[in-house]
DNA sequence: CTGTGATTGTGAAATCCGTCACAGATACCG
DNA sequence: CGGTATCTGTGACGGATTTCACAATCACAG
């Protein structure tokens, strides 16, 4: 940790800021201490899909693999809220990964953390219908705490499922018509379920 | 490499053989020396996806990221072909990685690839029409190399693609009508382009 | 309070895709 | 050579999704 401290330099962005473009050869691993940062794909005509997401302790593993594998980013990173982070040079990454067996299992641990998620991802986009995945996705409560609203828009969650804004708009109609969600300008809210179902 | 070989038992699996179900706990790692294997997800209805493929000289992410991030396997695989491989004890594992750079070098480039292809497979679901899967698919040369017969049935392909068998023949149609492929029963031809396109 | 930009609602059409239902074709085994 | 299992071709249908077009609504700055 001292070691860290000292090799790291503490950087803050804000909202909605880019941090990794498609191809890029990264030469520094952010920590991430505070805030949330979003990792995903484009396509040609502008639609978007998340791979995954970066909260306080992690540390993006695209990132990591591109340090210590020798290949080029293969996507794109922005900033969601303002995010603090600990930025290390990347050999210093390198070399923590031969003389830190914490370091390792750490970064053995996010990997294989991230890979079940990329492959789940993969196992949903293919098999489940898009009304099953938006479901799924207000299901999470962390981010989606039931009888609190959560600030987002049609849009937002189409670029999370890798869809358009009308097709979320239309679902999440449906969704409110069933009485499982309240929605309004720049919110929504998931109904609160009792526990016993 | 004395290791390895001190250590490692070698086996062979016939073709078509189950390797790994899904949420095993894996102990040992196969480093495949020769044939050709297929990790894979399925979903309820049958329909199945490729994630990625094994070669001779590759061994599993999968399975690694298993043995050093404590997580269940969260795939299938299964032999295509015959296969020999040099089967590595679970511990003998974390110890190279604590002990070996290369090893750990080794790893992390297999990682690094692997993960870089899910993530353009997760692209490709997403933004991509199956046709152009389809033709992208038969563009790679080292699978389907242009100009001789391949053996395979519109069968393999969708579970390649993670759709059904019709749709892959009809798709097929199309491509042999404009003159890409030639097919028949249980092959197909990459027609031979001109280098000049 | 008004304008402006962002957000949301919705209809219609087109396309893509998955599924069912068979018919035919082909390889292979005795 | 017959029988059988597998593979391929195809029509039909319906559902899911995307895209375009536009109206309506809302939040907020000035």
């Amino acid at each position: 940790m001292r070691e860290l401290n000292a090799l790291g330099r503490q950087a803050t962005l804000p909202a909605d800021h880019p941090i990794c473009i498609e191809g890029a050869h990264c030469q520094q691993l952010a920590l991430v201490l505070d805030g949330r940062a979003r990792v995903y794909k484009t396509s040609e005509t502008g639609r978007e899909i998340t791979l995954y997401r970066l909260q306080a302790g992690d540390t993006c593993i695209l990132t990591l693999s591109c340090l210590l594998g020798q290949h080029p980013f293969p996507a794109w990173a922005i900033t969601e809220t303002a995010v603090s982070a600990l930025v290390v040079p990347g050999n210093a990454v390198r070399r923590w990964m031969d003389e830190r067996p914490a370091w390792r299992q750490f970064a053995w641990e996010l990997v294989a953390g991230r890979l079940a998620d990329i492959i789940s991802l993969v196992e949903e986009i293919t098999f489940q219908r898009m009304d099953e995945r938006l479901e799924q996705l207000l299901a999470d409560s962390r981010r989606f705490p039931p009888g609190r609203k959560v600030a987002t828009t049609h849009r937002e969650i189409a670029t999370e499922l890798g869809t358009s804004r009308e097709v979320v708009s239309r679902l999440l109609k449906d969704l409110e018509q069933r009485g499982r969600v309240i929605t309004g300008r720049g919110w929504i809210q998931v109904t609160a379920t009792d526990s016993r179902r």
